[in-house]
DNA sequence: TCATCTTCATTGACAGCGGAAAAGAACCAC
DNA sequence: GTGGTTCTTTTCCGCTGTCAATGAAGATGA
């Protein structure tokens, strides 16, 4: 457990105290009664479960809510209270730290950026602990506490252990992340891969809820996906999972950093776009925003370069139904501000490319601010301050 | 619970007892010491689960196995009786059943193949219990009751319900495998797909053995893939899972039944190898055994074929690894009776598409005979018959 | 207005599972 | 023998979640 700080009471004392906790914050407001149906728990033991969860504050009866059955004792609805307690989220990217302060329900209150000049490990968490240290002194604030700090960091992360085994974008090896800024901040920590920290947020509070498998596709600097099975995000044997970015889809495209051909990520990433809308246009476009202009301005060269893109994502995500058959496919990621422009490639790509059923797969789409990383980082932070069985082992 | 006749005394009386047995089913003979240890149950526990299963007969005591530990009270290991019950494992493929009459530990005893000359569900569900009964007939000799059948389909099975929703290869359509064949062998029916089967069994009784994830990549008539992932088998939203035969690797490959370009069945299957053979070296190549000759006698043409099957196979492990980073791949199917001509290919593409540590991924080759796919069958029967957690919605 | 019905929520008794601790068993070594 | 060690069983106990009964609170209708 990567904790600097005493727990005090566990929130989730027994599996059922989970599954209810965990049912009504993912579920909004629900009956006592609804919450047993759900579960398949006894009402006696949603009684007994929501009791202690009531008594601590951290869920409460919200009567306004009542859907007014016509018949029999009306229902009380109960809801997480989520300004009971205070969590901090952060993301390290290659030349920032976004952090926000998230309640129980993880809605962001606060948000905060610092840009990074250095990315040397110690420099990094000089900055990340000042980061927090700020939040925790604005938490005050709102008269509850601090309970949990997640960090979302990009490449191998072994979240059991807090420690960064290595990341590639920040040139990291074994960085024993969590003991460090636990000691410094006083709070437990939680450090996860960013695209499953994603993921997380996405399974309790996002469009992930209440399914037992899905997939979240991130575009945008790098592309990834997110795995969840059997309730559980998928974490991989060697800390790689989700590397949807690497799968080559033609042995004569363009070659990519890991070493060969035709990946995704280098057709349809951030800088792969830049470079083929520069190719294919001959203007020196230099950021994202300028590429985007320039095809929905029109220009054909530079559209033809999304729309390959998009074939590349939905081939990719093709890939992953094929292989998962997951219940949804979530695509998110900044790189989505373009989605006007990919959407025609996704899905016709994907058709062609899912077998069978799998093409009635429920594909969705959702926007994804920035901060979204960090909150998917306060997610599990929050999920850690659960003690959830959802992520174990 | 898709079943026929009743089940007298569920083994699995509680969640410790399934575990228990489970691990002594798949990790040989154990003493009660060991079976703590693994199962991380209370030795006190493991007695408790272990005594009703001896008084059953399921689990005998095995003084022989004694490893004589220099100290202390010598540790009696334990085992499954084999012998104690019986199950039912059959295959249907396009033109022929095959069936197996496996005991508990799943070692076949006996096997039995009836071709197949019409696919019409009626004609193929008359043929497989016809086949049933010969087999439970047989099984009287043995002095142990059949306790449940097995029946591994190709295709999108509900193996809840015991349908096969739909069955490309024999072109059926929602067949209630599970409750007809049920009615006319008076045994409980457990309906799968093939290659979930095949899994299930290397998940319990062979290479996956105390793996929490694993793949398993055949390759054959057809190229797929099993999974298990937290302990389980993935089987998939919409039916379909596994199907890497049907990722595209290559825009300007072959064209594939399925509509796309490139497939990794296109190339590598047996249909596929054989088309390539042909067109290599135009010569009247009629079985993949005559392809496989040609290759192995030296004709370049052919070897390259089976080389580029190799690189196509290499390529989609290298995408199951780099989306789910198993803690084993295992390569299985008739095809591998070429392996000596895929192995490079194979390798060499792997390690070129694996991202980051996921090359150093253990992968495996396992050889299979035929029967092996309805001894996946069998082992499904096991499974429901222990009903176990293992497999559960 | 009040009895009745319906559904929600709570309570208390209860069964069963698994853990802790202690006792028993079986062997070795001195 | 005696002591030491490890495996196994037994006994007791706490705890969790279910069952069944009870209480609560409104709608309905005579």
């Amino acid at each position: 457990m990567p904790s600097a700080s005493a727990r005090e009471a566990a929130l989730a004392t027994t599996p059922a105290a989970s599954l209810v906790f965990t049912t009504v914050l993912s579920h909004g407001p629900l009956t006592r009664a609804e919450i047993a149906r759900r579960t398949r728990l006894s009402a006696a033991a949603v009684t007994k479960a929501v009791r202690p969860l009531m008594e601590l504050g951290y869920v409460i009866e919200d009567p306004n809510q009542g859907t007014r059955s016509a018949l029999g004792r009306p229902a009380i609805p109960v809801r997480v209270d989520g300004g009971k307690a205070f969590f901090v989220g952060v993301k390290v990217t290659g030349d920032e730290i976004i952090a926000v302060l998230a309640d129980l329900c993880c809605r962001i209150r606060v948000v905060r950026h610092l840009a990074l000049a250095d990315r040397q490990p110690g420099a990094v968490l000089a900055s990340i602990a000042e980061l927090v240290l700020e939040l925790l002194t604005e938490a005050e604030g709102f008269g509850a506490p601090v309970r949990g700090l997640g960090i979302a960091v990009s490449g191998d992360v072994d979240r059991e252990d807090g420690v960064v085994r290595y990341s590639p974008f920040l040139q990291w090896r074994d960085v024993r992340l969590a003991e460090i800024i636990g000691a410094a901040t006083g709070l437990p920590v939680t450090v996860d891969n960013d695209v499953r920290a994603l993921t997380v947020a996405e399974q309790w509070f996002g469009a992930g809820v209440g399914l037992s498998s899905f997939a979240l596709v991130t575009v945008g600097a790098g592309i990834g996906c997110g795995l969840v099975v059997h309730d559980r995000v998928v974490s991989g044997a060697h800390g790689v999972t989700g590397e949807i970015g690497h799968v080559s889809i033609d042995p004569l495209g363009p070659c990519c950093y890991c070493g060969n051909n035709g990946c995704v990520e280098a057709i349809a990433a951030d800088p792969a776009i830049l470079r083929g809308v520069r190719e294919a246009t001959g203007k020196p476009v230099a950021t994202a925003a300028e590429a985007l202009e320039l095809a929905r301005s029109g220009d054909l060269g530079a559209r033809e370069v999304y729309a390959r893109a998009g074939q590349a994502i939905g081939q990719a995500i093709g890939s992953v139904v094929n292989l998962f058959g997951p219940q949804r496919v979530i695509i998110s990621g900044e790189g989505l501000a373009a989605y006007d422009l990919f959407a025609e490639g996704i899905r016709d790509a994907f058709a062609a490319s899912a077998f069978g059923s799998a093409a009635q797969s429920d594909v969705m789409t959702r926007p994804l601010p920035f901060e979204e990383w960090a909150r998917g980082a306060a997610a599990t932070a929050i999920q850690s301050f659960i003690g959830s069985d959802t992520y174990e082992e």
